[in-house]
DNA sequence: GCCGCATTTGGAATCGTTTCCACGGGCCGT
DNA sequence: ACGGCCCGTGGAAACGATTCCAAATGCGGC
């Protein structure tokens, strides 16, 4: 292994001057600083970084925890997240917790004992009884967590969107079915829902399901929905997980969509836009997370001082899955 | 914090005889052995990873280069590689290379300069013009890469098995939609569909068809296939994605699945379970995948032997997307 | 009772970087 | 012309672990 002693001898200097360069500290005449990039070329020498983590006591490296890693929302997320710090020269260490907490926890342990600078989580619950390990910088990112700084789309705003979209279709029964409301996302969701129904006029509490962000639960949700007396005319799902559920439960019961109901799903996956009927869904601004969130962990990690987070607005793509309602 | 130094102060013992209790030797009295378990657990030390590094140059770091993360095949492998390093005290960093050759030399680049222990390469090609960076640990998953040892699926095995299960509704004119050859899995699978078409005497290369491992790809071969003067009564893709393609194009064309034309994938993800019809597929043990390469990987590092690798049997998931072939 | 061997122990050197301190030399101002 | 400054540089200490070497201890055999 070639070392920086290596190149100061080679470049006939001393290890000051080589990691004076290496560092770009301003001290360094542009004489000597030549002569060492060239032998630093020439030797093909690349800094060690444990020696320079043991020194400087930063590893460059960076944790992930998410919920879910073969969910594509999230890995859409881990990969613009390590694209984003790679570029910035960091490694992103990836944790999946299989929505467990207690993983969750574990994690949160092996990393911070492993001495990441700063760690990105994706929490499972937001309860706010996870113990920052070490004081690391902590970053959430898509479900919030008490007061830690994070970056969320507006979810709010999100559901609203989908419950206008609707509403101006001429859909006056829309129905909801949500995440669980102990994750800060789905309790959003439900929030723009009602907010924006009963500014409607058109709120009703039994139009809403409660439950797991999965197809199972979508599916069951589908079902409870269409067996009320009066069934709704659309249906907005709080991921797209649950949205196809909601969409085969329709066609168990032959039920067409869009034609006799129109479901609205939440994510935007790649995956959603290949069902047929191609799914309506709110989309999320996965790589702008990605980038914020990156830019706020380094500037906590540089600086210490917190930015304050961000909420992204979402958007609307637009699929086959939503349609003027049935006329009665 | 905490250093080696203290606990062997708190103790009344030495730094030596610490990090020989630390590291399991043998020469350490009981008597002295207990009184640091218990400094260290008192003063709640945790040894300084940079530190070892520095001493040991081993990180317990190893990295995973997948060329598309947000694919649920490879969320699943990443997550059950993550889980069975940290079960060994190894964390994982993630690479995606969203398929591009480029990015691949880049991240093996960063991640061997960055002194992983090890590396998991998903190659994009199986062109063998990869530069192993720093002569570190190479274990290829999925698909293989040259004489490197690897973990991956019998793809033979599987189209042979999606083949005669076709064959044994009565299936004479199965087609094949088959990934980019480049790629090794792509090419067994192809290998093993001409293989066990030809036994039985129904190969035609008029049934086959090569591209991206894409939705867009197999719903255009699929429409290729279906333009043909005696079109296919059952079609094997080569992954997921391509096989919903293909179950669109029929669904675009006014074709039932299965009653019409029997359609089988490749990959058994969840989601494929959850398309209406259900889809049949060549399940790949994906655990197993990780949990060898992880047993390789370990091996090669401590020991620098290499195991040989292991070709995983696949498995038949059956949905509701193939049967008997219509009667004509 | 003493010598020697085996077992345990303490202490120092080492890994490769960063950073601080001290020194030498050129330049400016008086 | 001389004193003070600033800039560039070399060298050494420090980060916190591992590991080697030598010393100390205890034990059995003669």
């Amino acid at each position: 292994m070639v070392t920086l002693h290596d190149v100061a001898k080679f470049s006939g200097t001393s290890v000051g001057t080589v990691s004076r360069v290496l560092n770009g500290s301003p001290h360094v005449s542009e004489v000597a600083r030549l002569r060492v990039l060239r032998a630093i070329d020439e030797l093909n020498f690349t800094p060690n970084r444990a020696a320079q983590s043991l020194r400087t006591s930063r590893t460059t490296l960076a944790g992930l925890i998410v919920p879910d890693i073969t969910n594509s929302f999230f890995g859409a997320l881990a990969r613009a997240l390590a694209r984003e710090l790679w570029a910035h020269d960091y490694g992103l260490i990836l944790a999946d917790t299989a929505e467990s907490l207690e993983k969750q926890t574990e994690a949160l342990d092996a990393l911070g004992k492993r001495g990441v600078d700063g760690l990105f989580l994706v929490p499972t619950t937001s309860t706010r009884d996870i113990a920052n390990p070490l004081n690391i910088p902590l970053v959430t990112l898509d479900r919030t967590l008490a007061d830690l700084p994070g970056v969320t789309s507006d979810n709010r705003q999100g559901t609203s969107l989908a419950v206008s979209y609707l509403h101006g279709w001429g859909h006056r029964r829309i129905a909801t079915i949500v995440g669980p409301t102990t994750c800060s996302t789905a309790a959003e969701r439900l929030e723009g829902y009602a907010t924006t129904t009963r500014a409607l006029g058109i709120y009703s509490r039994s139009l809403i399901r409660e439950g797991p962000f999965s197809y199972a639960f979508g599916k069951q949700a589908m079902e409870e929905l269409l067996d009320e007396p009066t069934r709704p005319t659309a249906v907005i799902a709080s991921n797209d997980s649950q949205a196809i559920g909601a969409l085969h439960a329709c066609a168990g019961r032959g039920l067409r969509v869009p034609q006799d109901i129109s479901i609205c799903g939440f994510d935007g996956s790649e995956l959603a836009s290949h069902l047929s009927p191609s799914l309506t869904s709110v989309k999320q601004p996965i790589s702008t997370m990605a980038t914020h969130g990156a830019r706020l962990m380094l500037e906590l990690i540089e600086t210490g001082t917190a930015g304050s987070g961000a909420v992204l607005l979402t958007d609307l793509t637009i699929g086959e899955s939503c349609s003027v309602p049935p006329s009665h």
